[in-house]
DNA sequence: TGCCGTTATGCCGGAAGCGCATAACCTCGG
DNA sequence: CCGAGGTTATGCGCTTCCGGCATAACGGCA
């Protein structure tokens, strides 16, 4: 018999020591396990070969463990025990049986959508432990190539990465201008995106805020004219005080048109082109029930809302 | 190439996984791991078919984790690093390189040999964690037993298990008859067994003590009567309370003499037969460099206090 | 002494797993 | 468009691993 040096699966074969030991004696355990007996005794010479020490006293009554088996009984047995309650974890996953659901999202965002859509989850599936999780789209996107999101509410800033997770549009919304209470646009019912052609737009970090930049630049091009980004901010909330105290403009989708901020006035976009994604993304593989029905939730609130 | 139902060794395919997951590549994972693309391919099926879901998205330029993928890592990933570090330490502890030494002993009876032991010891292995428990000797036996301690110091009651486990005679001590002031023998410089004979013994509880009655016995065999125990006690600090208050007797190693209990005297027992083992066992298998360090160190103290 | 329990080991055959070669796909540069 | 270079999957053949069967050796007990 060649001496082992790949060997089998460690952790059955420490199993099978555990229960050796228990019942003190190879032949027992055997047939408990259900092999013969010569097939475990070699098991257990071979783990003792990779161990490099002796795990049992072998007598003609049976086994006992030596001091180095009492030794490997304590610290493997826990951990015996924790490799086997995550793998079947991961096999209830795999099935589709995760009741646990991380979400991503930003709340001035997705709160309209998101409230009742997790008030149907609740009652389809009460059981499910949601962890919600009020993100910038950086972090949502990070969190999901991370894998410590289940699932993501994202804007257009969401779509560039929309290829490394299964998605969903829910909806599309109309785009508004933001300007200046002072501004002579203020007044406007609505306003064609080449009327913009020439004023300051405020851009948002792109580290922040991925795509945002972009998909402003590509929507003024579809206008015929190129913005030209006098600031760029680092965040949201930012980009408004800006558009004040430097006569600037900014494009945002229509939900921004609910808040209210101070000096500030948003005037609706009238170029059909201009929209606005509203996405959800989740992780390849198979969705859990709860992913999958979170999903449909959110398809069923924004087909109302619409 | 048939489904796998024998996995090689878990652990390592997860370890695999976790590198292919790290490198974004099965291609560089192999060249990493030193094994070929196709074989390490395989490896990714074959935990894909064990866990019963897909792990890995492939893409023409490389793969990346699903969410059960994501969720492997996450939860797997620190028990692989307890794991290996466990069996880390069970081959160092193979090796006689474990630095965790748990000792049992009976205080009383082993102080005066055990302190001067422990001062060698550290001096020679200043690094050796020391885990000191006094115990009755029945803890002690069930405690090497159990695996839960490395070391006894014990006497004539561990001899009975010494087969159990590697074993070394460090001394051979005096016995003594306990008898109350009151009674005649406690005038006496020292007693024969023989003149024993009909006076009421006292005894101990048998699963506390074990073997002490039964060495009582058959010293008094060799004398030619049998004891009659008129009460069984269940501790030795109580043996000596009863020999005053029944006016009987019992039998005791000389280290007793050294301890002053109020109302009884302690005569020695002229026979030469009449001896008290002490020993210490110790686990079989490999010993420790540390557990050997103190059986050589307790040899050295025996010896000089002969 | 014989029987029954124990563990160890030789021999054999089937299963597992690896390497080599190849197929298929994608991306990029000329 | 084609070729080069990267990727992953899979067929085939060979080697290694491992379990079952048979047997040897030992100890305990009636």
């Amino acid at each position: 018999m060649p001496e082992a040096h790949n060997l089998g699966d460690m952790m059955d074969r420490i199993r099978a020591l555990l229960t050796v030991i228990e019942e003190g004696s190879v032949n027992r355990a055997a047939v408990r396990l259900r092999i013969t007996q010569p097939a475990l005794s070699r098991q257990m010479q071979a783990l003792e070969n990779e161990l490099g020490g002796k795990l049992l006293e072998r007598e003609p009554s049976g086994v006992k463990p030596t001091g180095l088996g009492h030794a490997l009984v304590k610290s493997m047995r826990p951990l015996v025990e924790s490799y086997d309650t995550a793998l079947s974890e991961l096999r209830r996953q795999a099935r589709g049986e995760r009741s646990e659901l991380r979400v991503g999202y930003l709340l001035s965002a997705a709160q309209s959508m998101l409230t009742p859509a997790l008030a149907k989850l609740r009652k389809s599936l009460p059981e499910v432990k949601l962890k919600l999780h009020d993100m910038s789209p950086r972090e949502q996107i990070d969190g999901l190539r991370a894998g410590e999101l289940d699932l993501a509410l994202i804007g257009q800033e969401g779509v560039a990465a929309a290829s490394e997770f299964h998605s969903t549009k829910l909806c599309s919304l109309h785009v508004c201008v933001a300007v200046a209470d002072s501004d002579p646009i203020a007044a406007r019912k609505s306003i064609a995106l080449k009327e913009l052609k020439g004023r300051d737009f405020i851009g948002v970090d792109e580290d922040q805020v991925p795509g945002r930049n972009r998909w402003s630049t590509a929507l003024c091009k579809s206008a015929g004219f190129k913005p030209r980004f006098a600031v760029v901010v680092d965040g949201i909330t930012n980009v408004l005080s800006q558009v004040v105290s430097e006569s600037a403009v900014t494009l945002l989708p229509g939900y921004f048109a609910r808040l209210q901020h101070p000096g500030v006035t948003f005037v609706p976009v009238s170029d059909e082109k201009a929209r606005w994604d509203f996405i959800v993304l989740w992780q390849k593989g198979r969705a859990s029930t709860a992913t999958r029905a979170l999903v449909d939730a959110l398809r069923q609130v924004a087909a109302t809302q619409r």
